[in-house]
DNA sequence: ATGACTGCCTCTGGCAGA
């Protein structure tokens, strides 16, 4: 089973190039974030003509995030990041699929920094922290997908030096990530790529896509029960090269069984 | 090279993104 996460910048603006990915790699589960819409304006219908059920936590003209699932309805445990009663920003949204709680995440940014955007995604990654570690004793399989906002390591990075002062690479938001990996959580693209080189975001301007010049941003953390299961994982890449492209490119992973372990 | 883009909701320019 696909299970894939794509921040596609407007979901109305790429709607051409997401049902097109759809059909072409046909993941049973897509994350989506920065939907960049109010919920009135999703358009549910056109994945549905896919076979897609979806639901979507809208927002007005930026964040808001969606899961859609191929032939069945997604069960919604969570809208919303618990923690802070005052956060009103569209991104998270939690269900259940086939069996596993899969969660999808527009972390913040955090730029400029120092400033509240840079304490207010701190803030949001502890509140992350301590709502994983319950599903983590609920012992579902759970896959926390999304766009972080952090390059983990300096191996996610075409180069290292370019934006050395960006909240995608402070120490604060690095360890914060780590703490994450360290409570348990596999990072797959990561785990299956230890030398690094892997982008899943490309800057629309000063020619970053034709050189390459990308980094590492979109992860899907897997709860030890998915972890144990997962056979592939990897980027669409060429879908960052179309007309009217996202700046990310969609990132999937493959669960089932693993041909060599153990009857 | 100090440059370079894109979407949104219009306050058609300012904000947000990364």
């Amino acid at each position: 089973m696909k299970i894939a996460t794509f921040n596609i910048n407007g979901v109305k603006a790429r709607l051409p190039r997401l049902l097109e990915w759809l059909e072409e790699t046909q993941p049973a589960v897509a994350c989506l974030q920065e939907i960049k819409t109010t919920d009135d304006a999703f358009p549910a219908d056109e994945f549905g003509k896919l076979g897609y059920h979806a639901i979507w936590h809208g927002q007005k003209g930026f964040n808001g995030v969606a899961i859609l699932a191929h032939g069945v309805e997604p069960q919604e445990t969570q809208r919303g990041l618990p923690g802070d009663d005052a956060d009103d920003q569209a991104r998270y949204l939690e269900a259940e699929v086939h069996g596993i709680r899969i969660a999808s995440i527009y972390l913040p940014n955090g730029n400029p920094l120092p400033g509240p955007k840079f304490d207010y995604k701190l803030a949001w990654f502890d509140r992350l922290r301590a709502h994983a570690a319950q599903l983590w004793q609920s012992e579902v399989p759970t896959i926390l997908a999304g766009d972080y906002n952090v390059i983990p390591t300096d191996k996610d990075i075409w180069s290292g030096r370019v934006i050395e002062e960006d909240a995608l690479v402070m120490p604060q938001s690095r360890d914060a990530y780590a703490r994450l990996l360290a409570d348990g959580w596999a990072d797959a693209i990561g785990t299956l790529n230890p030398e690094g080189g892997v982008w899943t975001y490309w800057d629309y301007q000063a020619g970053a896509w034709p050189r390459d010049h990308g980094f590492r941003i979109d992860h899907l953390l897997l709860s030890p029960e998915c972890a144990d299961q997962l056979v592939a994982a990897g980027v669409n890449k060429e879908h960052r090269g179309r007309d009217k492209a996202s700046d990310h490119a969609p990132v999937w992973v493959e669960l089932g069984e693993r041909p060599n372990s153990p009857r």
